[in-house]
DNA sequence: GATGAATGAGTATTCATTCAT
DNA sequence: GATGAATGAATACTCATTCAT
């Protein structure tokens, strides 16, 4: 589970010594108080700080920012995935894959940092991507359970739940601190459309998107491409 | 139309010497090349090398960075109002909500800068709020229409309108190059929940924006507020 | 003593480690030697090459250009104090001023920065003028004790006290490296005007400077005031 | 009397085009205004604005910063001396002399800028020195008079004049605009100490610079020295 | 001749990251 | 292990000077 390279504990998996973990969580904690109140720009001094302990601790945790933007979004990836697996275990299907929304964009709203991530994707290779396809799975079931019980149109897909959840993220991030849960609007909106028993829905125009394309879509959102050059006229 | 202290052309209005419109366009295409690509953090120094100028000469149309976005997105602004605007003229009422989302969505998909400017409000003070401005009242009279035919759930509000469209550019940037039509999709499962028509349609459970909190929402944006100390239990 | 957001000793006003001490004195040191030989223009580059260390280290003991100006500039304006205090302490009152000018004139000449700091006030807004204001009360002391005793003409003012060693200091700085020491010539001039005993010493034809004055000079000094427009006659 | 390379007008003297020599008087005055008002860090694009041309025009009139801020300077010295001259023709020789001082500092005072070229010596090598060449004769017979008279001590010297004008010049730019004619008061208190008259004037304690002093201090104010570098203990 | 557009080195400042203590 | 000092590349912006129109 644990992949080289991403914080120190990697390697070895050895467990960290008390007070190295009561840190680690400390700077965690920081972290995502900081960024998210002031997105990923704030800087690691700003986190040390916060966290009460030197810049160099926070590099000993964590080998870059990256790591730990990253560490920070794949906990919360994960909290989602726990989410996903607790919303199977719901009697009604289609209860069981709302409230799955719900929760997931309650987790998301208010979350300037991670609305970042995922949109402007400047961090987010590693652990987020494997944590997200550790989601996917989760939520193919709670789709399809629900599919199956002819609780949601048929051509819903998997993939259309993470999106959907961003979506809910760029209101609650649009909102703001002012009105953090006006993201259930827009979640009533789309829920009513999910519905198969609703008189003639309208096709979908398009498919979504296959596991491999956001795969793809994350990789490249990543490389600092330089921008194609002109063809200078000077 | 001309707003002083905007670009360099505004007090007198006097057209710019060919070669200076020239160049000025040049930046203004290379801003939006790099922009879009990269995101608002890209260095001034960056889009002046694109469009082969010294940075000086960027500065020298536009007095900093802020005006530069300001008068690359205020012409996009102003394109989503004439959107607007020519909605209004559909023949029906739905459709002309409906094409206006979509026109919209299509201006916003692939545009990160835009979709930044709008979501982080770290710029765009002048002519874009005032462009801004101008359109909700476009998109109001679009949404009191449809709802005086009939053709728009009750509960729908004009200020629901840019949160969709920030909400479909989201879907569209998450998305990327590899599938940059994917809003339409969830246009199309939104747009299924905004008919009146429907079954049982679910009441929406909290009110939408007012205009002054989407300004508000933006002048706080901007604010540096420190991040709450936390008490430090060294 | 120390006072917040001046240099970052100061909350906690906790010792340097020894390395960051040796280094901050190093930077003191050069921006001493790079200021004075080339005035406040130099730049914070020069100062850092010329201590042999990054840019950074400059920014890390000192936020700004500013605090590390007031730094240099404090310690001496102390010293002035000082100066003015032991002056105080000499047997004769006359002696006592007229060797606190001197002592004074001598830390000025050939310190360029200091000149510019007291005379164009585009730094030195902190402890500098808390150190200053410590002066004015010790040298009002002086003049008093000389008038008291009837060594010091009547008219003399402490706020003239000040003017005087610019004065002496513009002769140095004029005469430069070649000459040093040319202000103690300007210095007899003055001091043989300001005995009372002269036969009719010619009444002096304006008041000193109030010590508001003196502070609204300082305060203008900052501000950028538009040079009036002049009628085009194009 | 013209010296190649200072202004565009130098090699053939040939006399400027009646709308040329309109626009290098309108130059020059704005130039004294605005850096009179803003010191010599002012832009040359802001004396263009406020002459109402173009910066190019004020390149045509003079090659660089420097020229144009020394033909600015040396019509001042010009002008003292012009006082200097109509000054001998005072009938008392105490009188000439010292009307001459107020005159000077009447011109210095007030003007930030003729105070920092004096003070800091960034700019004027070229016709500067020249003009203030053909000062010190004029000085010179002005300050023999007053000694041949018996109205001047005799140990006072001719480069002691343009001195204590700058030091009157410092007075004033230290007093700033609230108080311009502060320097009155030094000055009085200056010839207080000149005549010859008072009881046991104190001998000067070290001689005047001498006029080839003058010139070499100039001179090495302008070169821009390295400071020179340290041994590094790195 | 006049204009103002273009240039680019220079300035203050920030921050991710490394390394001596 | 923890700390915080040091580093320097990067960023927004300015201005003396040159040159095309």
């Amino acid at each position: 589970m644990a992949h080289a390279g991403e914080d120190r504990r990697a390697p070895a998996a050895r467990p960290l010594r008390r007070d190295a973990e009561r840190n680690r969580q400390r700077i965690l904690r920081a972290a995502a108080e900081v960024f998210t109140a002031r997105g990923l720009q704030a800087s690691l001094d700003e986190v040390a700080r916060h966290a009460g302990v030197g810049v160099g601790t926070v590099y000993r945790r964590f080998p870059d920012k990256e790591s730990l933007v990253e560490a920070l979004f794949a906990e919360r990836v994960q909290a989602m995935v726990g989410l996903a697996e607790r919303a199977l275990a719901a009697p009604d299907s289609w209860t069981g894959l709302i409230s799955f929304l719900e929760d997931g964009a309650t987790l998301l709203a208010r979350d300037r940092a991670l609305t970042e991530i995922f949109m402007y994707g400047r961090y987010g290779h590693g652990r987020v991507r494997r944590a997200r396809d550790q989601m996917l799975p989760a939520v193919t079931r709670l789709v399809q359970r629900a599919q199956r019980d002819g609780t949601l149109r048929a051509d819903f897909t998997p993939t259309d739940v993470p999106v959907i959840e961003f979506m809910l993220a760029t209101a609650a991030g649009y909102a703001g601190q002012a009105r953090p849960e006006i993201w259930r609007r827009y979640l009533t909106l789309i829920t009513d459309g999910l519905r198969p028993s609703r008189d003639q829905p309208s096709p979908l125009p398009c498919d979504a998107l296959s596991p491999a394309e956001i795969a793809a879509t994350m990789r490249s959102a990543l490389q600092h491409q330089p921008v194609p050059a002109w063809p200078q006229r000077h």
